[in-house]
DNA sequence: GTTCCGCATGAATCGATAG
DNA sequence: ACTATCGATTCATGCGGAA
């Protein structure tokens, strides 16, 4: 099954917009990668959902998304409870239990760690420098394109290939309790490494809109829009669909997903409540779709 | 209240000595620290318990805890659940929510990054580099001590926690140890900043034990203890104690807290099971006790 | 005194196979 | 069907001794 159209965004409510079958037919998302608006004590807060209220508000949100992706789709929730008197709040822990038995499986909690979080100083807590991604899936055996988010080797590499002993062509196995057994000589001459569970983004290689192909040392960005975070996206995308699929965003903001999976190929779909983030996220997607043809034009 | 004894390890059941009251009277221990032996779905393995009973199983204990935390004290609880049957296992996520019900305040989640996390390549996952450090106590209002895990300014990117700084012990080390005696007088020289809740430690601080001492033949630390990984029960002490309080470790392991609390002369307090295990520590304790008597001999 | 090199090891996980 | 065991796979870093 297909999405009635793809490389679309839609203005209203993810809530209802979602029930639409005809819009939304079952098993027809291959990757949902979206950072919710966060729990809010304070009433009339911007966009805010109540965090006594936050699981009851989700739930048939994440019903419907589990109808309509795809068997061997992804889910990628990136959130992050806030402090509320002197505590962190627990809605996230109750939402991981509450989908479970909504039949998601919880493979993985990947860690972004935030390096430049924002600043300030309590007397209880130190600055919030990570925020959780939770992948979620409908089947144990499920796409992951791993090859897609190869890192580079460390820099111990270079100097142990150069002088391999013996020992390093054979199997050696560990004399401890672990099973652990290596042999060097595989990884001779590898340039790339599988990453790890802790995400990690290098500020320099942020993208900037208006200015996509460049990066933040080139300060030609001034005159174009804001700046996109853009790598965590961009990671779970790479990391969990491939050319042509369908990426969605039921809470796209300013459109971030949408213009990842933009950049990468992928079909978007973007779903936003609020008309000033709608049309920002109209304008930055049109914005890299006129980049895009422009570049590809030249070729 | 005090505890009946400071600077001691009990060997038993800690779900047994610690409702002994005696032993353990109310609101008498500052700063509990423990990494309890994490849920393992497999039968008969070493200590296991099984995940479907973690929870119930760790209850009484916390109950206990609770009873005897001071009201300004603090307990963390590093902990990390496994998968299985290639899901995350949920039980760390029902235990924050049933101790909450017992009247644990959940303050903070820190992240415990793993830089060299064991190796291995899975079709559903990357490496897992981190744990949680869960942070509870009794009161909104407790202990903490943030200028003593000030971080020196430097580049962000290479930012990590030392735990441990200018005392006898180290300096002792560095004698035997030309790259730590560096490392310790250019961490000395730098101006510190406020950390944040991404730990991440140099590792180049871990101590052979064994070759603490100086001997006169061996110097090699194959024939000594094992590696104590000092850094993390360190940060929470120089954080949530200050001298001469009380530090608790109910699973204490090889006794890689109390050396811990030892090294930054709190009272240390541990509970072991496993009769290797309580040797080891014992063993580890008394050669710190031996060199820091010594050296305080010197001045 | 400094750099380089060999080696050990770190709370691992999955899937296939055997009982 | 369910459980136990085993093989395969994979990086990064510190320490100690040698150069």
């Amino acid at each position: 099954m297909k999405p009635k159209e793809l490389n679309i965004i839609y203005k209203g409510d993810c809530s209802i917009l979602l029930a639409d079958k005809s819009l939304f037919p079952d098993k027809s998302i291959n990757l949902i990668v979206t950072s919710p608006p966060y729990a809010d004590k304070r009433k009339n807060s911007y966009q805010g959902v109540n965090s006594d209220k936050y699981v009851e508000w989700f739930l048939p949100i994440s019903d419907q998304l589990i109808r309509i992706l795809k068997d061997n789709g992804s889910f990628i929730l990136n959130i992050k409870e806030h402090p509320s008197n002197g505590e962190r709040e627990t809605y996230v822990l109750e939402l991981i239990l509450e989908m479970k038995k909504q039949g998601w499986f919880w493979i993985e909690e990947y860690c972004w760690y935030k390096k430049n979080s924002f600043p300030g100083k309590w007397p209880n807590r130190f600055r919030d420098s990570w925020e959780r991604c939770l992948h979620f899936t409908k089947k144990k055996d499920f796409a992951m394109y791993q090859d897609a988010v190869k890192v580079p080797i460390g820099d111990w590499a270079e100097k142990r290939f150069k002088s391999m002993s013996e020992n390093d062509f054979i199997r050696h196995i560990s004399k401890n309790n672990t099973h652990l057994g290596r042999n060097v000589s595989n990884w001779l001459n590898k340039k790339k490494v599988y990453p790890h569970n802790v995400l990690v983004f290098e500020e320099e290689h942020r993208l900037y809109l208006g200015n996509v192909v460049e990066t933040a040392a080139d300060t030609s960005h001034k005159n174009h829009s804001a700046i996109f975070p853009l790598e965590l996206p961009t990671w779970f995308i790479r990391l969990f669909s491939k050319e042509n699929d369908a990426v969605l965003d039921p809470f796209l903001g300013s459109g971030t997903t949408a213009v990842a999976a933009l950049l990468h190929k992928r079909k978007y779909i973007g779903i936003e409540l609020k008309t000033e983030y709608f049309s920002e996220a109209q304008k930055n997607i049109c914005e890299v779709e006129k980049i895009m043809k422009k570049n590809s034009n030249k070729i």
